[in-house]
Formats: structure tokens, sequence, C-alpha cells
DNA sequence: CCAGACGTTGTT
DNA sequence: GTCTGG
DNA sequence: CCAGACGTTGTT
DNA sequence: GTCTGG
């Protein structure tokens, strides 16, 4: 599913665009593959100071009772269906939202073999949000707190939908608000739905990123493997 | 009662 | 097959 | 998400 | 922490 993005917005940009105010920045790096374990920028609210905040998030939501922090390797993603009913995930949704900029996102096609890497992105090419949640653990061991994070991911919408069958949820800023807020209002799961098809592409790219140790800005061009120059249901997929 | 799980993906 | 690391 | 490891003993 | 299974 979502298991690997973009973020090439430099977070003073994502304060202008998405109205934070920076009296400290993470400092996190831009990065053009992105992978879940590593630090990610997260926008949260400060439900007493009312005031939006650029945050670095651990990827891979760990309970607060868990015992090991391991179970992070399988929390990456939480399926918007699931969200208010799953003990690991039920707590963060009612009270500890965020939004994790992204400008892109990366899909396998693995139907066809060898699988074959996609970029997903905004026509337009302005960033975007993924609906997130976030916890805190203590450490029982070192008594050090850990911050995490997880993105939440539903149904495709028609362009995903031609090699996934999932994908991550993200909330146009109309929606950015009411996500935020420390409390819901009955209806933010019906948030969770598929972002617009028509607003956004998709093409296929090189398996080097495959591997987060590839982390460069040619990643994003469009590439052509064997497979879609032979297959042409591959190649109906590159189409508009 | 205690013990054990608590998650996602995709399955050509 | 399953887990860890990035 | 993918890639890569997956083990033991005993310690210059 | 809370729920399910035995």
């Amino acid at each position: 599913m979502c298991g690997r993005y973009r973020r090439t917005t430099s977070e003073e940009e994502l304060a202008r665009v998405y109205h934070i105010p920076i009296p400290k920045q993470p400092d996190l790096p831009i990065s053009y593959n992105i992978a879940p374990s590593q630090k990610v920028l997260t926008i949260r609210l400060n439900p007493q100071s009312r005031v939006r905040s650029l945050d670095a998030l651990q990827w891979g939501l760990i309970p607060y009772w868990a015992k090991d922090p391991k179970v992070g390797y399988r929390t990456i993603n939480a399926r918007a269906e699931t969200i208010d009913k799953a003990p690991s995930f039920r707590e963060a949704f009612a009270k500890r939202r965020c939004l994790i900029p992204a400008d892109g996102f990366y899909e396998w096609r693995k139907t066809a073999k060898p699988k074959l890497p996609f970029a997903i992105a905004m026509k337009d090419g302005r960033p975007f949000t993924f609906a997130g949640l976030w916890e805190n653990w203590k450490d029982p061991e070192s008594g050090e707190w850990l911050r995490t994070c997880t993105i939440i991911t539903g149904e495709p919408n028609e362009l995903v939908a031609q090699i996934h069958p999932r994908m991550p949820v993200i909330l146009p800023e109309e929606h950015h608000a009411a996500w935020l807020e420390e409390t819901d209002d009955g209806n933010l799961k019906e948030l969770l739905i598929p972002y617009p098809a028509d607003q956004m592409r998709m093409w296929e790219i090189s398996p080097r990123v495959n591997t987060p140790k590839n982390d460069d800005p040619s990643l994003w061009e469009p590439f052509h493997s064997e497979a879609t120059q032979t297959k042409t249901d591959a190649l109906e997929l590159l189409r508009e």
C-alpha cells in the first residue's frame, strides 16, 4: 500500500501553504524516497495554543500500551474501513490525528513479473497531505519517549485502481481543520474517501525506487520497462 | 480466570 | 516463509 | 513499500 | 489498555 513516498517541498513552503507558524522546525531533509521506520514530517494541532506545528514522527505507529516497539513494523498503514474499531488505532483516530505532507507516492503493480513501480502525483504538481494518526510510546527499558505515526489507506480511485487495490487517503484542504481537531464531530470517517482521479496523474518509473538507498530526483523520471513495451494491457495503463 | 493478540499487503 | 532495517 | 537476512561460539 | 479464546 502506501509504503513509500516523496516530499521535496521545503518546510518553509509547507508552513506557508498550510498556515503553520514556525517558531521551531524539525529540519528533516527533503527526500525522493521516504520509507517506513524513518522520521517523517507531519502537521499537528496543539489543542491548547490552537496553533499548527510541523513535527518529525517515526513512521510505524506504536500504541501507547505496546510492550514491544517492533509492532511498528506492521502498523505503517491503518485501514480506513476499520480505523474506529481496531485496538491499535481507534484511540488515535478519536484523539490524535495528523496530516503528512507529500508531493508524490509510489505503488507497485504486482500482477506483472517483475513487479513494476509507478509514481502518482497531482497534475498541477502541488504538494498534498495524507491522513494520518500519531502516538507517544514510552520505552519501559530506557524511559525514552518515541513519537510515531501511520498513514491511513482506503479504496483506490479509478487511476490507481489500474495497478493496485489500495491507496493512501489524501485530504483536501477544506477538511484539514476538522481532521486536526482533538475532537471528533462523528463524521470524520466520511472524509476517508478516494481523492478525485481527474486531479492526479500516474506514470511508470525505474525499479531503482525499490531500494530506499536510491534517493534522488531521477526516480521521478518516466521509465518504460520491457514488460510495458511488450504488453498491450500495460501500455493502456499509461494512456490518459 | 489467564494468555495472547492487538496489523497491512496481496495471493500470476 | 517471516522478520528486520531503511 | 522492498531488500536482505535467516546462526553459533566465545572473545586480540 | 482492552478484547477474544480457551
